[in-house]
DNA sequence: TCGGATTGGATTGTATGCAATCTGCCGTTC
DNA sequence: GAACGGCAGATTGCATACAATCCAATCCGA
């Protein structure tokens, strides 16, 4: 008998302190230019200061936490500059995932992923049962073009800005924007590719994202608007 | 006092792990599909289990390994093709860069780089001082272009990447290919920089990492050739 | 009064021991 | 004979204890 937990998952210790520290970014319950302290992160979730170290450094590899040897770890500036950034990053090695990915990409792969869209564009665009299959389309897409572009090391950086996109859509919940531009964005990517329109396809890749960070900046903006909870101490640092 | 060692740094365990690891790497002592046990490297390093896990870490952050929950460390293939990779994205996300950039970088700084390269062009291109004048005015332009590319986390990417290929270079030796080349390629950059030219600046970038990302493949073939010392075993794995 | 060494507290870095988990093998059973 | 279940060894994950380091306030001497 494995996990019998109807809990989602207490899982290892280091993962429920990571999506702690996650959660209390994107509250706002921590802001940037804290000092994380090991052992008090450690009390806080009620494990010892092992994992933490751990978790502290899956956050320092994403860029959200500097780490100074001996000096400990400091939340770095997280707001809307900051997901112009990561979209902007996304934006330009998609684009060459896209470009590359012409030619490479199976016909039936594009069939397929075509036809989901469609599907998706004429069913009723109401429920939340909807937005989460867009969702899920949407990741699908992005996760096929990478596989296919024939650089692994590109397909894991992309994967790995699309977690960190994920969390924190996940986070700040899913304000989305007009879940319809998007589909048709992703229908246009793909008539690109599978007209072997390398440069086209780059550039559909590039848009498309340029506006899903537009939508992102709005929705970190609202976030941002409402202070939310109380906050910690701990802000002495220079 | 501080450290009085004659010897370069013995510094914290952690990173000696890491540059134990990587010289082993690229020695070809360990190669693709190994198991790396925390016990076996700690003993082998002098050191406890836990900064080799932070070690670990750490090159599971760069993609050299791949850690698997309860598992252990397997390394990760690492030939020609990785080294292509790895240019490859570099190529994309400098390009980018420097096609940001542009307009961005304090005219005084283009002069002060264009004079460095046009003296380093002039001077005897001999000695091995030479050489890591070379190197050292070449992290020194893409470390510029980068800082100055308006977009922190891009720069951060690019640097990531600056020291991957830094440690590379360290570890299987200095096989440089013609170094005037690279000069010229970064004049030219810079003169597309200087006329405000973004889509031809991220070309010539584009371009010249590309025919590094060359040389740096010849030079990797070359170590592959010659199997190196002996290996060890721990090869059992699915 | 000011400069500088010093010492104390706080915090990170490392070592070790124990518990949880996985892998592979072996015996049992249909 | 093959498949399933359990058992043992090995290995990672976590907790705790200790050492090294850093920051700052303090104290002493000129």
């Amino acid at each position: 008998m494995k996990r019998t937990s109807a809990i989602p998952d207490p899982g290892p210790a280091r993962v429920k302190v990571t999506r702690g520290l996650l959660a209390d970014v994107f509250s706002a319950r921590i802001t940037s230019g804290m000092r994380l302290l090991e052992a008090e992160l450690a009390e806080r979730f009620g494990v010892s200061r092992t994992p933490v170290r751990e978790s502290l450094g899956e956050l320092a590899a994403v860029g959200l936490v500097t780490l100074r040897p001996n000096c400990g770890a400091v939340l770095r500036e997280f707001g809307t500059r900051q997901i112009r950034e990561i979209y902007q990053v996304r934006a330009v090695i998609e684009a060459e995932a896209a470009r590359l990915a012409c030619g490479h990409l199976p016909a039936a792969l594009i069939e397929k992923l075509t036809d989901e869209l469609l599907e998706l564009l004429n069913g009723s665009n109401g429920g939340r049962a909807w937005a989460r299959k867009v969702w899920q389309s949407d990741v699908s897409l992005h996760e096929t073009i990478a596989a296919n572009c024939g650089n692994t090391r590109l397909a894991e950086e992309i994967h790995r800005y699309g977690n960190f996109v994920q969390v924190i859509r996940e986070t700040v919940g899913n304000r989305d924007r007009a879940q319809e531009a998007a589909i048709r964005e992703h229908l246009n990517l793909l008539s690109e590719i599978r007209a072997n329109r390398p440069a086209a396809a780059a550039e559909a890749m590039r848009h498309h994202l340029t506006l899903a960070g537009e939508a992102a900046v709005v929705a970190m903006r609202a976030i941002l608007n409402k202070p939310a909870t109380s906050g910690r101490k701990n802000v002495k640092l220079p």
